[in-house]
DNA sequence: GATGAATATTCCCTTTCTCGTATATAGCTG
DNA sequence: CAGCTATATACGAGAAAGGGAATATTCATC
């Protein structure tokens, strides 16, 4: 939990989850659409890659890197008992749900 | 949202979100209830206040903090488009909702 | 106005992050 | 296997963060 939200402090960061969301890339691919450094962009990934935000595959002499959730939806847990205090359209929703679930 | 991230990055001044969102507190009591010197605990409520994270209130000469979900929110609204990769539930939610808002 | 309680700020030290430049590794291609 | 391409790591510098100890501020009370 520390370190994804450690992690997701850097834009630089967030970007590169973005432009994964989208679709999985090559490490050049990455260094073109962010305008940064290679070695600043590996050194990026290698952070994602340490704390599970991203995965690599290999292709060739290419890394392909991909988004993985899992820490985000953790992320998302923990923000759960916060959500009560913005959210009415939610709260609806998990009612709706929990009658769903108990017929 | 750099800077709600970075803030939530320290385990300590989550602890203290959690204390908040039971109820609003003073220093004091924060201070006891987290094992932290209140010098410590002073710093974490200086970073969450200028994140807008929380907003003190004068009670006499104690000072009442109080949570402020509007970052909270921010980050949820972020967490937004990553949110299918996991969760099948939220996205019933939304369908349902949306085809409530248009009938 | 002096005292005491509650809280904030300052200073110093150590550690951690980020960035740039240079260098290393791995694997294809001829 | 030589050379090229793609990517990673190492190194050094500078900025920022966290923690402890001491000090300052603020307000109520006597």
């Amino acid at each position: 939990m520390t370190a994804a939200f450690a992690v997701l402090a850097e834009p630089a960061r967030r970007r590169i989850l973005g432009l994964l969301l989208v679709a999985e890339r090559p490490v050049g691919e990455l260094v073109s659409e962010l305008g940064l450094s290679q070695p600043g962009v590996s050194k990026h990934l290698r952070v994602l890659r340490e704390a599970e935000l991203v995965e690599v595959r290999r292709d060739a002499q290419q890394r392909i890197y991909a988004l993985r959730p899992e820490p985000l939806a953790e992320l998302d847990a923990w923000l759960e008992p916060y959500r009560r205090l913005w959210s009415r359209r939610l709260d609806a929703l998990e009612d709706h749900l929990d009658k769903e679930q108990t017929p």
